[in-house]
DNA sequence: CCATATAGTTCTAAAACAGAACTGTCAAAT
DNA sequence: ATTTGACAGTTCTGTTTTAGAACTATATGG
């Protein structure tokens, strides 16, 4: 399967995955979230290749997940700053941020705290249901089709599996 | 930077990052909380290469994010398990999920919908502060170094951005 | 005129991945 | 008893992606 394909399928994971799925990609966002808006800032905290930055960071804007406006003329400079679409993607970054605070972190404790601004505290987040407001869990959720799913639905199969069901058939 | 010196960094997510932070892996566990649980069903859902499919696969094992244990002696056959380990990642696949929905779907709209067991009704996923309760976006999150942080701490950067700091001196 | 800052692009070698075929164990069918 | 099929991998070869380093381009300041 190409990344291209990917966000064809009719799994919103998996498209999102097509567009945000790698770890450059992650580590790069993450950075966003931190306030890096410069080429050289993202390059020199994360330590990619320039090549891959160039082409990560053209991938973002042409998803619509940063914007690059420019910051100086002569000679023409630009920085990124995340568009809405991106900023929506806050979610994600702190599921991983807590999965990892939770699961990974050695002796010395959790690297960064967050701090909510409204209640004043050091919170964790938690995923709950928009309908009734309690903490979700994944055996508390049932999965079913939507108006997007196609024909054989809870198993969003990919091309490459039809062809590979084509192929046992001849 | 190798995925091995990804899981050693003094950033969550950039270790979270190193255990589920490719396409593959995210898919896999995609599966995994759709009840797959079988090697051919993995690979014939997914369509990912049989070398990768086993190779992910220990890897999640070896990461205690699946459990393999045997469902018949002769021949010996495994399946794979979530663990809780595993099964807390599951506020980052809604989150996906949800970002995909709310930015990815065609015309045709959701393929895939969600219904709380508790309250019956179909949702989406809603990131909350633990402390106050109120949802969350990232304008109101401040963040800071914790017990965990290193010496220079609001930027993670990594031993590859050190080395190149080296090398610039040289 | 040289060094520095910024934002890239280009090159080569190494690593990861795709696609296909092959191995091994057993049960059921012929 | 031999063949077929299911299952869970492993092994091979060739392509794609990524790493690492050097190079380009535009401008400022000394």
């Amino acid at each position: 399967m190409k990344w291209k394909e990917l966000e064809e399928e009719p799994c919103s994971m998996a498209r999102t995955i097509g567009v945000i799925g790698d770890r450059w990609t992650l580590l790069i966002l993450r950075e966003c979230f931190l306030r890096t808006r410069r080429f050289e800032g993202f390059q020199s905290a994360l330590g990619i290749t320039r090549h891959l930055l160039a082409e990560r960071l053209k991938k973002l804007v042409r998803q619509g997940i940063l914007r690059r406006i420019p910051y100086q003329e002569s000679p023409k400079r630009h920085e990124y700053i995340l568009t809405q679409k991106g900023l929506d993607l806050y979610p994600i970054m702190m599921a991983i941020v807590h999965w990892g605070d939770t699961h990974m972190v050695d002796e010395r404790g959790r690297p960064l705290l967050h701090q909510h601004r409204k209640c004043g505290k050091d919170f964790d987040p938690v995923m709950v249901c928009s309908e009734c407001g309690e903490p979700l869990s994944a055996k508390e959720v049932h999965t079913h089709p939507g108006p997007g799913a196609r024909s054989t639905p809870p198993n969003p199969a990919s091309a490459a599996s039809k062809a590979k069901a084509r192929s046992r058939a001849a």
